[in-house]
DNA sequence: CTGACATATTCGCCTTGGCGAATGTATAGA
DNA sequence: TCTATACATTCGCCAAGGCGAATATGTCAG
């Protein structure tokens, strides 16, 4: 894996509780695939709630839940919330987001999702 | 990361669930702190709930949350019950794990837990 | 100000799953 | 068989959080 602990002092997760709340996160299937999504590039919410399929609200409450968790950041454009991942500090929460992005794309949904997400952003 | 794309069929997570199941094993402090501890070698129930010092019962369900999520498996010796990591097929998931694993070594509950063991191991 | 569109939040309802306490089961030794 | 030890399960209680439906907020254009 990365080779983070040769000479850096101490990235240390404060707490288990830290790692815990990332994996909570990490444990909703929309949200895997909202991150899925988002590891491309910045989104705004309509566009994740078209590509995913479900409805607004739901894409609403998740990317909240995403942003609390830290997972996320968001930038405001006139009308339009852009999502996208956040620049983990840790580098060990990183690694975990990384290996998650990583999984995603070994999934058939995920990638279904990145195409409609692309044909919708073709047709704008 | 590890480089499982290159040449291999298709190492693919059948659904998206089955990485949502194995985030939300993920996703509870003592179920986490159960794998930092397995992730050294297999051990039996007794060490870990002494190790953990959370009650019996509390360590047994744990694992047996752990088991069926297909994370550890188990190995019966007279009266003990000894737990151990699974060897995880998919390398995917198998990625997913080692993260979690790599970020344990990181916090200090685990590192502390650790040393109870050893201590216990010792004392034996 | 008003309407239209994008996004967020609230409200019931329901399921998952955490905990402590108590109890059940299995194995081995006397 | 009786007992001790190791482990597993059940029960009642409670909090987190998912969902759909409805509603609120925010931003802009006219």
């Amino acid at each position: 894996m990365s080779s983070c602990c040769a000479s850096k002092p101490a990235p240390a997760v404060k707490d288990l509780d830290a790692l815990t709340s990332v994996y909570a996160a990490l444990a909703d299937p929309t949200r895997l695939r909202i991150l899925s999504l988002l590891g491309t590039e910045e989104i705004c919410v309509c566009h994740i709630h078209a590509s995913l399929d479900v409805p607004q609200p739901t894409a609403s409450r998740h990317l909240a839940y995403l942003r609390k968790s830290g997972l996320v950041e968001t930038r405001r454009e006139g009308i339009w919330m852009y999502y996208r991942l956040a620049r983990l500090q840790n580098p060990v929460v990183a690694a975990i987001v990384q290996a998650a992005l990583h999984a995603l794309t070994h999934t058939t949904i995920a990638s279904r999702d990145e195409r409609r997400l692309q044909h919708t952003l073709r047709a704008s």
